[in-house]
DNA sequence: CAGGATTTGTACGTATGTATT
DNA sequence: CAATACATACGTACAAATCCT
C-alpha cells in the first residue's frame, strides 16, 4: 500500500477499445455523417483503426448502448439517433435497485417532472392552440373511460404529457419528458397495483389540467400540475413509512 | 446443427448478448447488490448463463456504457454508480454533430437549463443558508478575478451552478444540472472562443444571481438567471443567422 | 522487491444466423 | 433456391494490469 510510485507519467492505459470508439466518433463527425448513415463493415473498421474484431466490436456495443450507433445483424452498423435510451435504461435499474428500500429514485423522478411541468406553465399557458387544446381534452376522457372499466392508460397518459411540452417546440425536452415518463412507468409498479379510485382520480386530475391551459390560467395551470402529481407522492411517501 | 429442437417449437431470435445482459441485471437486483459491490469474475459468469466469453464481454461492455456496472481491469467487474455519464456522452456527441450546421442541440440544452433554473427559483431563494450564500459569493467573486486575469473559469462556473441546486436535496437535479453543464461546456467550443468582456459580463450576471438569493426575492432571481443566459443565447442566435 | 496467482484486455480462427440480391 | 455480404457466437491463446505472498 506504501507504494505511490508518483514517478512515471500519468498517461493511460490507452486501452484499444477506447481507441475504436474515439475513431468511430471521429470518422462520424469528419465525415459529416447524419442518423441513419451507414458506417463501414467491421472488416474494414479492422483495417482502417488497426484492432482485432474483438476490440471492434466491444467498441461498437459501447456507442450502440448510447444509440450513437445502430447494429442491425447481418445488414449493417448506422449511424444511431442518440437517443435518450442510455437515459432511461441507466435511470430505470436505478429505480428498481433502490424501490426495495425507500423509492428514492422513483421520488426524484416524480418531482423532476413536476418542476418541469411547472415551470414551464407559462409557455405552455399561451402556447397551446385549439387544436392541441382539444386533442388534450380527448386524451383526458379517454382516461376517465378506461378508468371507469377498470383499465389503466399508460399509453393515453405518456401522450397528453408529450403533448403538453408541445408548445415549446424544443426537441430535447419532449424527449426528456418522455424518457422521465419511461423511467416513472418502469418503476412505479414495485409500488404495487393501481387501485380503481386512483385511476378515476388521476384522470380527472389531467381533466384540471387541461381545463386550467384552456383558461391560459397560468397560476391554475401550475396549481393543477401539482396536483396531477400529489397522489403519486403520497404514494411513495406512505411506502417509505411502511418501512421504518 | 439441427439436433437441438427437442424443446420450444418456435426458436428465439433472442440475442445471446442480450440474454446475458438481462442475466446480469437480475444477478444484481436479486443479490440486492449496491454500487461498488463485486460481481463475478467473466469466467463465472460465462459458466452461470452458459455463454461464452465474448458474449459475456459485450454484454458487461453494454452495460459499463450505461455505467450499471464497473470493469477495472486486472482486478474485477463491480457495479456501477450508474451514473448520468452516458447521458452526457450521447448528448454531447449530438451536439457536436449538428454545431456545424446550427447548434440547435446547445440552444436546447442552454433553453433548459434556464427552465430548470427558473423554475426551481423559489426553492432556491428561500433554501440557500447563509454559508451557501457566501460560498456563492465567493465563487462569483472569483470568476470576476479570473476575467480581470483574462482566463476562464469553468470549475467555478460548474460548482456555482450545483450549489445553486443544492438547497432542493434532490441527487437526481443536482446529477442532471451537472450533465447539462458538461454538455454545455463540451459543445460551446464549437461557437468559438470567448472573448474577454464576455467572461467579465457573464461573471457579473453571477454575481447579481448571488444577490437576488441573498435578498430571497424570487422575481429577481428569475430575471437574473434569465440574463445570465442571454448572451449565449445570443451567440447561439448570431451563428445561425450567419449560416443563413 | 520479486514472482506467482487472478482477472480483465486483445487477437485470431472458425462456424452459424440473417438479410439482400 | 443459390450466392453474397454481414453480423453473431464460440473457443483458444497470449498480453497486460492488479493483488498478494
Amino acid at each position: 500500500m506504501a507504494k505511490f510510485d508518483a514517478g512515471p507519467p500519468i498517461t493511460r492505459p490507452a486501452l484499444r477499445r477506447d481507441e475504436v470508439v474515439s475513431g468511430i466518433k471521429d470518422y462520424i463527425v469528419r465525415n459529416q455523417l447524419r442518423p441513419g448513415d451507414p458506417l463501414p463493415t467491421e472488416a474494414e473498421l479492422c483495417e482502417a483503426v488497426g484492432a482485432s474484431r474483438s476490440s471492434v466490436r466491444e467498441a461498437v456495443k459501447t456507442l450502440s448502448a448510447l444509440d450513437i450507433v445502430d447494429v442491425r445483424h447481418g445488414h449493417g452498423t448506422y449511424v444511431g439517433r442518440m437517443s435518450l435510451n442510455a437515459l432511461v435504461e441507466s435511470l430505470a435499474f436505478r429505480g428498481l435497485l433502490t424501490s426495495e428500500d425507500d423509492h428514492l429514485v422513483l421520488g426524484q423522478v416524480v418531482e423532476i417532472r413536476q418542476t418541469i411541468e411547472q415551470g414551464l406553465a407559462p409557455q405552455v399557458a399561451d402556447g397551446l392552440d385549439d387544436e392541441q387544446l382539444a386533442t388534450l381534452r380527448r386524451l383526458a376522457d379517454g382516461m376517465a373511460e378506461a378508468a371507469e372499466r377498470g383499465e389503466d392508460y399508460l399509453e393515453l397518459d405518456r401522450q397528453f404529457h408529450l403533448l403538453l411540452m408541445e408548445p415549446l417546440h424544443n426537441d430535447l425536452i419532449q424527449q426528456l419528458t418522455g424518457a422521465f415518463w419511461e423511467v416513472q412507468s418502469i418503476v412505479t409498479p414495485t409500488l404495487g397495483a393501481a387501485h380503481k379510485e386512483a385511476l378515476t382520480l388521476t384522470a380527472s386530475l389531467h381533466l384540471a389540467i387541461v381545463e386550467a391551459a384552456e383558461a391560459h390560467d397560468i397560476a391554475a395551470l401550475r396549481n393543477a400540475v401539482a396536483a396531477h402529481y400529489a397522489p403519486i407522492r403520497e404514494l411513495i411517501a406512505s411506502a417509505k413509512s411502511v418501512k421504518a
